[in-house]
DNA sequence: AATCCTTTCGCGCAAGGC
DNA sequence: GCCTTGCGCGAAAGGATT
């Protein structure tokens, strides 16, 4: 169809006419004439509705007064001075400085705060008419801050000069040093240098001059008590999933790990893998390797099941307390007082390497050819009677609450690392940084 | 397996050996003995390692001073008052209301500012030795605000209290006001009620009360800068997504609409809808629905072809410039300099109801038995050879830039309404309002 | 280091607004 | 009355000059 004739159209419009309501329509596609550019003029359809029903430009629109017109006042009405004003919004305001016998309009009021501690006189309350009174709202320093920010969007830099500053907005530099103070202390503001000043933005923000993601002590200690809550949040919900999963009845027939799930993990490719089943309580403590390689178990609450997982032999490397196995595994028993104390040593070839795994969830074991090793633990031979070729490694129990994960990771990874299988991608977490 | 056993671990420890990296272990899941809550004390493993490989903390730690400490002076020394002090930073700080004849030493310099406008004697220069002088740094507005921001990250719910504040960090609350008036300006604050603020964070780290996004007008402008790259970014993605998928040769086949595709936009239901298919430049002109019912629509590059599909009848409904058919469909053709002029006026019942539609991809076509609506333009007749009972209403050219798109959307449309297609939820830019 | 000038800004009075 | 806050004095801090 590429060109077939001249005739060939290369736009379609759908009008929609919904009874009266005409200027409501539709273009499904538009599109020219494609790649064989022979128009070299843009082509396109205008569409040409009726004023009254003007699309709305989908232009970014600046709420407040943008730029040009820095002294309406937003949310108060003007003020209504000696008497023909509009009388809405905040009364007169009286006392000002600067107003004293010469009533010039428009007298900057302060420059750079010189020399000008002259005039003070008796306050004359009521000045003669023109003089654009301002309520205390106008001067306030909220809407000053707000124009200082204004001003500081408009430099490209996010320079911004105070003197000019202070000379635009018509206030005395003083005020501009409160709203410099505070906005620094926030650390959305920088001294640059003498009388300049630089926007840095919130973290999100960046945008123009060195974005040092914002770090001030106060904002700091917000955002990360912030981060703290939606981490609980977040460790709620996965801790809730986690158990709702565990409870379902229907998915306890999968609640097992076998000897494939473990060596499918990518991580542990190489290495050499001890898989302890044990209560809760047990205490785990891992020496300085410098000074042993060992491990030692502890636990007072039942016994302890030590399996081994080497890479090669696919079957039967299991071990446990009882019928320890390999030569380079010893699996000691002690009797303390009110629990078992078990230490063993291990040796191995080592490999760093680790990327993000791939663990497999126990509900993909179910389509594996597993070649499962076999626990020798007695206590787990009930379990072991499971259908076909999968012998699960070890089954889990339900519930899991949160302040029972305890995480063992290499440097180079992160709790996120653990959660893998929870694709913590897709939660909303790591979508804040774009 | 409901607690078959007290044999029954109910742990799963993996530890990984790699090397002599015995510190690195994972604890692949650990959970306590569920549901049945037997045991009434928290059930967790400990992981010990040795000092040297102390898993850092994963909490959240204040680094100024964080409260109770909060007279610390982070980046200055402290000052060499009479002579006894470290002698670094800065020379010593004069003048300070408070420190009249008096030195009881920390004598609340403040409280509410209330009744204690007494002393003021003259500045007694040099105060003995032990009251701790503070320099003009250590009450400035901008550690002040940091002191304050602190607090405000104490409060869980972001919410503070002015007297309170004045008081722990024992300045005047005037001081304070400084602050929440620029604070608020920056929209970081939010008057809740009198003597109440509370902090509104940066739009992302939202949470706790009701979270306007931030508006400062500078803010604004950044981030509705930042917004306008992402979408532009978005569409130029869209585009060349569409692009690609036009000039896909494999695609070419699908790359038509039939009857039946159209009739299934949810949103053109029990509409009278007339399909326009003409050259890019012609212009679709839409007089006010009050004066007339009327669509012009122009073209100087190549004819126009319009179709008319209603509800009911599926078969020839069909209308071009050529053989016009429905009672109220009136198309006539002039022919203007350089040019046709077609006119025509519809008429139908009308129906508000708008929802996302589920506009049927041209793919999808391919899969329902089309009740086809069959265009009677002869130069369409090509393309009507296809397969079965699938007669294309009107195939699509390739290339689709951006700038050819061109919308009437309803009142309660969004452009996003035009985009349902490409599933722009899944896109990032949504993601960003958590 | 003494002097002077400029910039920064603590501070609290008193006006404004309930 | 109380809370809020504009306002500007005057001192401190930081150069610059000699």
């Amino acid at each position: 169809m590429r060109k077939g004739g001249s005739s060939f159209p290369d736009k379609v419009i759908l009008s929609r006419v919904g009874g009266s309501s005409l200027d409501k329509n539709i273009v499904l596609t538009s599109f020219p004439d494609r790649l064989a550019a022979n128009y070299s003029s843009a082509n396109y359809i205008q569409i040409i509705t009726p004023p009254s029903c003007a699309t709305q430009p989908s232009n970014v629109c600046v709420p407040d007064s943008s730029a040009g017109c820095l002294y309406t006042t937003p949310l108060q009405g003007s003020t209504n001075g000696t008497g023909q004003r509009p009388a809405l919004g905040r009364p007169p305001a009286k006392r000002r400085l600067e107003l004293d016998i010469t009533d010039h309009q428009y007298s900057e009021p302060a420059k750079t705060g010189r020399g000008q501690k002259a005039a003070l006189s008796l306050k004359s309350p009521k000045a003669p008419k023109t003089p654009p009174e301002k309520t205390r709202y106008d001067t306030s320093l909220g809407l000053l801050t707000k124009k200082f920010c204004q001003l500081l969007a408009q430099s490209s830099d996010g320079v911004l000069d105070l003197n000019q500053a202070a000379d635009i907005l018509k206030v005395q530099k003083r005020r501009l040093y409160d709203i410099t103070n505070v906005l620094e202390g926030v650390h959305l503001i920088k001294k640059k240098s003498k009388n300049n000043i630089q926007w840095m933005g919130c973290s999100l923000t960046s945008e123009g001059g060195p974005l040092h993601p914002d770090q001030s002590l106060g904002r700091e200690v917000l955002e990360l008590t912030q981060e703290e809550r939606r981490l609980d949040e977040l460790i709620k919900t996965c801790s809730h999933s986690v158990q709702q999963m565990t409870e379902e009845l229907h998915n306890q027939k999968y609640a097992y790990v076998t000897y494939q799930d473990i060596r499918r993990i990518k991580s542990l490719k190489d290495q050499t893998v001890i898989a302890v089943k044990a209560p809760s309580e047990t205490k785990l403590e891992v020496p300085d390797p410098k000074e042993s390689l060992q491990v030692h178990l502890s636990s007072s609450q039942g016994p302890i099941d030590v399996f081994l997982c080497t890479d090669d032999s696919p079957f039967h490397n299991g071990l446990d307390v009882n019928g320890n196995h390999a030569a380079f595994l010893k699996v000691s028993q002690e009797n303390g007082a009110g629990g078992t104390m078990d230490s063993l040593t291990v040796n191995g070839s080592s490999n760093g390497s680790v990327n993000r795994n791939d663990c497999a969830s126990p509900t993909d074991a179910s389509h594996s050819s597993a070649t499962p090793m076999s626990p020798l633990t007695s206590s787990l031979s009930s379990i072991l009677q499971q259908p076909e070729d999968q012998i699960p490694f070890v089954s889990l129990s339900p519930a899991l609450l949160s302040d029972d994960y305890m995480l063992g990771l290499d440097d180079e990874q992160g709790i996120s690392d653990l959660f893998d299988s929870y694709d913590l991608d897709t939660l909303p977490l790591d979508d804040l940084l774009v």
